[in-house]
DNA sequence: AGCGTTCTTGACCGACGGGTCAAGATCGGG
DNA sequence: CCCGATCTTGACCCGTCGGTCAAGAACGCT
């Protein structure tokens, strides 16, 4: 049983901001730094928005982010996993499994762009460029989930006959693709002030049926 | 008509980098510049690529490039707006003009994936993060155009009875959407290293042509 | 009140990288 | 050879921003 003796002083910052135990005022102040970092990368993105504007917005000292957390692409990495989370929920939500394939399919890529588009700082979090390892990671890990989904989804409608015998892994990429695409230009204005989120959902739900038909 | 007398000496830089005439041994060194910054954006990405990086990649010494480009941007500019070009003029020369609506623009889309995978290095830099206005603009400025096209071509086909008459820019988008999606995965390695790029070609026109039937 | 813990502050540090510029090399023409 | 123009060098400058940390405030428990 070995202890390790740490003068007083030097302890106070030795524990590292993943593995404290926050009280509820903590975990709370952490919440708001989280949510003035997304509203900000949305806004500007993630390497115009400096540490000092997230403490602004949320109207603490600089310093006390590191309280927190660790450095500025933990951040990142935490908003990144929790977004992504209630992605997936919303996906498992909007695909109803008493259907077949291609509905599902389509479910899920329609209930993807409305989250997106209801969202638009998670998305924008998606834009990130890849310079920092961390990050790079991170963006890494979620994407190719959702795609071995629907894989196995365009697996099954081809063995029930209702998708062409095409390279399953292209037409996952197409739907993701579309996802993203349409998702994108609706967040960047590119579709007109008039089109609503219902109606692009079910405008992707239509662009998939066909493209998989 | 007014005469400004600049003392010689501090005339000597007074040429904006753009506006100067530069020897045949000046373009080629200026083309080398251009080259090693490409490969280095492709490869790291564009705020990962310091000046130093270039300029060392190319055998010259940092202070060099400001003879040739004002600013790291500049540059950029310069390479989207090149490749930009080339990619337009790939696309013109895929499209058969005495054929429908529906082949060209497919045509148009598999040979936009081709020039992307052959250009990994051109794709790259449609991955910029946006932070600097300059290179905002400069990556705005040709997503539209092609757009438009498409736009124009699916209007046409929906005249003829060929595309279903849905909103056109919205398939529009879909199509561009393809595009890029099939471009990035290919460039990402996440489609195979069996496939081939004219095998990738066709099957984003078969993807294209179902999704606009 | 005292004490330990959590939280908070903001001046400071140092690495980084875009950009500067004086000095000098090279080239081409007369 | 001389001269003017083009090109080249690399030490230096300076602003930026992520991260540090000593000092102190606030809180909760005994």
């Amino acid at each position: 049983m070995t202890e390790v003796s740490v003068p007083s002083d030097q302890a106070k910052n030795a524990v590292a901001p993943d593995a404290r135990q926050h009280t509820e005022h903590g975990r709370e102040r952490k919440q708001q730094l989280l949510d003035a970092a997304a509203e900000l990368f949305a806004d500007r993105g993630y390497a115009a928005t400096r540490i000092a504007d997230i403490c602004q917005s949320a109207g603490v000292a600089k310093g006390l982010f590191y309280w927190y957390f660790p450095t500025k692409s933990a951040l990142f990495a935490e908003l990144v996993r929790t977004m992504r989370l209630r992605l997936r929920r919303t996906q498992a939500q909007a695909m109803d499994p008493l259907t077949d394939a291609v509905t599902r399919i389509s479910q899920g890529a329609a209930a993807s762009v409305q989250f997106m588009a209801e969202n638009a700082a998670y998305f924008a979090l998606l834009d990130v460029e890849r310079s920092d390892p961390t990050i790079a990671d991170v963006l890494k890990e979620g994407a190719s989930v959702y795609l071995e989904d629907v894989c196995r989804l365009v697996e099954e409608g081809q063995r029930a006959g209702l998708i062409p015998d095409d390279k399953s892994d292209l037409l996952a990429v197409g739907v993701l693709g579309a996802v993203s695409s349409f998702s994108n230009s609706y967040r960047n204005g590119r579709l007109g002030t008039d089109l609503t989120v219902d109606e692009l959902a079910a405008f992707v739900q239509r662009w998939v049926r066909n493209a998989l038909a």
